[in-house]
DNA sequence: CCACGCCTTGGGACGTCACCCACAGCAATG
DNA sequence: CATTGCTGTGGGTGACGTCCCAAGGCGTGG
């Protein structure tokens, strides 16, 4: 279960136009020079992955000599849930497919509702946190409560 | 977040050994050509994988006329957290890191707690269910919880 | 008209997924 | 005990997706 560069580096970006944009699309615009600047993203990549943001109602771009990028809703109503969809497709895919895509023999369909279920548990996660949130530093309590169990640091 | 092709077949491949072994290793070997047909799974990358689950003390090769793969442990103390981690590495990884490897700066620090949550809801699935509940098709009743929510099916 | 930044196209390096083929080891059979 | 047939083991090939870089076209504001 890999989390790919695209997702990472579009949460970051988005962090950094929430932070500066002072809500809604009020922020003033900033270029993917910059963003790519601050989070270290590679700018060619960042482009790519700021049009998939754009084609997904995420973000607003602004051509001309002072345009860049600002968020298209207020950062409250992005979900880190919303951010993946848009950059890497479905929440969670067995090579390729949805969960409930995938078709298996009688003997091993168990493993569909593991996945399923792999999926609810990950729904609970990105759909509570938004990019406000992740701007602020400060995630919603059920989220905490998950990181706060010291053994969650542990690499597994 | 995307499950990769060797841990899925890794988890059929083994569920096919748990229905023809009788306990631990007391079943027959299941050879690796009926392992591929049974479930559909190409022949040599089938092979790859066993080699991947034997280095990580989950099966045992036999070989020979009669020969074949079974399981090296009982059916319930192989969890689908063991093999992920057996053939996929670490159970969730972002661009290849570990969560708590990858280094934010301050602004972006909040998503590697998300991510750490993320892994720690998906542990809580995954090393819940074992190999003897996949052959037996009956998982454990905090995990069928998530997927008797009709919600849990739809598209995501 | 000109500077600036978005937008599109093309290509290269790397890993995953999948296939084919010859080699080495083991067990049953005669 | 040697042969035979079955296993696993390893190397080499190609398609596909991810990640990354380079160059030029287009629209916007000064």
């Amino acid at each position: 279960m890999r989390v790919s560069a695209k997702a990472d580096y579009a949460l970051r970006a988005l962090i950094e136009m929430a932070a500066r944009g002072d809500g809604a699309a009020g922020g003033r615009p900033v270029s993917a020079e910059e963003l790519g600047r601050l989070q270290d993203i590679p700018h060619n990549f960042l482009q790519a992955i700021l049009a998939d943001l754009r084609k997904a109602g995420i973000v607003l771009a602004q051509r001309g000599q002072s345009g860049g990028w600002r968020l298209a809703k207020a950062a409250p109503d992005v979900t880190v849930a919303d951010v993946i969809r848009a950059v890497d497709g479905p929440l969670v895919s067995v090579y390729g497919l949805r969960p409930e895509a995938v078709s298996y023999n009688e003997r091993a369909d168990a493993l569909q509702r593991v996945w399923i279920a792999a999926r609810h548990s990950l729904r609970d996660v990105f759909e509570q946190v938004s990019v406000a949130d992740l701007a602020s530093g400060h995630l919603p309590d059920a989220v905490s409560a998950l990181t706060d169990d010291e053994d969650a640091w542990l690499p597994h």
